[in-house]
DNA sequence: TGAAGCATGTAATTTGTTACATGATTGG
DNA sequence: CCAATCATGTAACAAATTACATGCTTCA
């Protein structure tokens, strides 16, 4: 079984399934929002990749034997060591912003035609995002549920944090090129 | 000739050529620092994408007839057409991240361990694109130069500005998430 | 003068994307 | 009960990444 090294689609898949085993269509949903907005992963993707982890080991795959023979998938020992070790060490890193807009603006689009439509997204986004953290602040309130809440929801809240940084600076930005007459 | 659909690749080579003619070699240099903090193009795709665009008509393509027979590309009507088409529409547009740090925090890791990483990689870069604005804004201040800048050298330093806000952005958060304790 | 490292490409492999299909549910 | 839309997957295609090669400079 060849080590190949895994992709971070790879370690989404090990991460979604840490929390709870599910079917590439589950995984699919619960990468949705938020998540994708920093790493987005197609949902081909979800079947393809499971079905490698699975046979490298990393995954369990059980089929129902009846009805829509739907896959489940559940993460093993060997899958949640590679992901800890992945978590854990402080190798290669990378920071992509892959945002169209900027990239037009860079080589030379108008700023204010581009701006009109960045803007209100921006906007969005952001109210959406601040939305999302009053919820999950209060859930995570209740001491009860965060006490056993795992790491995973506590990082998800912080990179909501981030995201909601970002996209502030995002509205900042491209509110001032709005005006530019 | 089958239209594709070009990818950001393509614009950011069209783009580029549009500047000025130049080898798949110098593209690649050209696109070093800044650009490809939000955008990467690996070293390969300026042949492959080269080859495809001026096979599509987009891109006129010269070979030294003598020596390391060098193919020099220069955009051609069509291809100017095509980059000022995509520069002034307001279609598709996508935001995504990629950062692997973030992926990480997000999936559970320790947020001291990556921010330990993450912070000194962003005060660095934070600097280096201070220090580019510095020197961008006295060229400009030169009013001889900026009447003839073209339009994506404004913007490349539009989209400097940008960079420079979201990397302070993310020195304060990973600056918060180290003190944890 | 030889090693290191740029400059320059091509080929092989892996990923990611798009397109196609079709069964199940549900709101109207 | 029918039209959307969600759920579920596979297959084909395109793009991106990695590996492999090798000629040229340059500096110790």
């Amino acid at each position: 079984m060849a080590k190949r090294r895994l992709t971070p689609t790879s370690y989404i898949i090990l991460g979604l399934l840490d929390l709870a085993p599910g079917t590439p269509y589950e995984l699919k949903s619960r990468a949705a929002s938020t998540l994708r907005d920093f790493w987005s992963v197609k949902h081909a993707q979800f079947y393809t990749e499971t079905e490698r982890l699975a046979k490298e080991g990393l995954l369990s795959e059980e089929r129902e034997s009846e009805g829509r023979r739907r896959k489940t998938y559940a993460i093993t020992e060997e899958g949640k060591e590679a992901l800890a070790d992945w978590l854990a060490t402080t190798g290669r890193r990378e920071v992509e912003v892959r945002d169209t807009g900027m990239l037009k603006l860079f080589l030379g689009a108008d700023p204010a035609t581009i701006a009109a439509q960045e803007l209100p997204a921006h906007r969005a986004k952001l109210a959406e995002y601040e939305e999302l953290e009053r919820s999950a602040e209060q859930m995570l309130a209740v001491s009860s549920i965060s006490a056993v809440a795992p790491k995973a929801v506590r990082g998800a809240l912080l990179a909501l944090k981030a995201g909601i940084g970002h996209e502030r600076e995002y509205v900042r930005f491209w509110s001032a090129l709005s005006e530019e007459r």
